[in-house]
DNA sequence: TGGATAATGTGTGTATTTTACACATTAAAC
DNA sequence: GTTTAATGTGTAAAATACACACATTATCCA
């Protein structure tokens, strides 16, 4: 109660402070980086997978990590995340979301970095073309452990996220090409969720959204009775999208 | 394609770099500042409050804006956050949650500001004693408008985040008093939300769920027939979490 | 070419959840 | 003790979720 008397104090005899007053505080108390990192999730052979990097740090040599870099004064947060894509999968317009940040005073060896952690979906058959470096490598998310820095507890989190919003937003079409199958489509929520679903209700929700937009095309190659294909109608689901409301926990 | 050969070449040629490289690259490249933001709401008089000061910066003379600081160098994020609000309203152990990261270039006047906003929750009975300085202000959320920077943008994002949350987890008894009634329940949910509910199914619903103690004690001082109280039993809750799972977009 | 294979595609009954809605009860105020 | 303004409770109908089985079709191969 003192001590919140004695702030308010300390408040008011600041009254009013110039920018350039402010300018001088940030110069002084601002030993502080930060840097964008990149959770891109692909999906490949019904498996779920996330594009790592391998460290090039001396002390996590051998390890993996997550794609980032610093981000730039004259650049916004947004963009910087979109830059470390553009540069290693090749691939403009791609799903992107601020997923969380990671302050931990010790989480990089190089001093105080602040890293802003983003996620990403992208269809992986356009960028396999791209993908010729052999530092960067598609790992399964399954069994993913040791990554380099705090990379870890950031590839959960996101993990965790996309898990959520697989549910709730039709975030998982990114991860498919433009036209794919039901069996497609619930395999890859199964990779995601981690537990299988009764194909025909699965089915039946979808169709009942009523947001699969029949092709009048057939699977190719598959060695047995080929699936209808089907695209995402984003148009009518802007439309029509849901105002949720519902109490439950 | 060729600008994708550029960039792996390009990093295949910086091989290993030593923690020292990196520090000279952040030391380089680092005219960005961080602060945090906090969107700290209350309940009182059946409306959502949230609390704001006026803004120290000439710019902004006037108008209002979220509380919040320059992150220290030798601080964890939570902790500064956490700081903000110790310093405000002299509270312990409040409801915080890291919400999203603003980083527009030219979001702050001083120069390049990133921040990081919280939502916060109070029991607006702890605080009220302890708000005598004048700048602070308990402002009502409905029409809040034309606040200090970005701050507008960062409240309408908290605030979305918090109608959303608090419908999945039990957030909202943070703002209610220990013991309340459903009425104060409902009144909370509605004043959060933005809609009138039936209270015949609020009731039922919450009982349901079975995580009120009954506190055997009724409401004092009312002029009509007083509710009953009860607690929130985060024990229980905690021993029987909701796991998610309902595709629904 | 036809039978075996391995998938797709569809429907129904049951349980659960959500919604809409009305009346008796209680304490306070006068 | 009557009026007032809330609290407290139950039920039927509708919508949604869940469990479950069989016919269909393209391919593969003998």
């Amino acid at each position: 109660m003192l001590e919140q008397l004695a702030n308010q104090k300390k408040h008011a005899a600041v009254k009013v402070k110039t920018v350039t007053a402010v300018q001088n505080e940030i110069q002084n108390i601002n030993p502080i980086a930060l840097s964008v990192d990149c959770v891109i999730f692909g999906f490949d052979e019904n498996k779920l997978k996330v594009l790592l990097i391998r460290s090039d740090l001396k002390k996590y040599l051998g390890k993996w990590s997550l794609l980032g870099d610093l981000i730039r004064p004259d650049e916004d947060l947004d963009k910087a995340a979109y830059r470390i894509l553009k540069q290693r999968t090749g691939l403009n317009d791609v799903y992107l979301e601020q997923v969380h940040t990671f302050g931990k005073i010790k989480r990089h060896p190089a001093g105080r970095v602040i890293t802003v952690a983003y996620c990403s979906l992208i269809n992986i058959q356009h960028h396999k073309l791209n993908i010729l470096d052999n530092e960067l490598h598609w790992h399964d998310t399954e069994n993913l452990t040791d990554l380099a820095f705090d990379h870890q507890e950031i590839f959960d989190n996101c993990y965790a996220r996309l898990q959520k919003r697989v549910q709730e937003h039709p975030l998982g079409f990114n991860l498919l090409p433009e036209k794919f199958s039901l069996r497609d489509l619930q395999n890859l929520y199964e990779a995601i969720l981690g537990f299988k679903m009764d194909r025909r209700n699965f089915r039946k929700k979808f169709f009942a959204m009523d947001f699969l937009i029949d092709m009048k095309e057939i699977e190719q190659n598959v060695p047995h009775r080929p699936g209808k294909l089907y695209q995402f109608n984003y148009g009518e689901y802007e439309k029509r999208k849901k105002k949720w409301a519902g109490i439950d926990f």
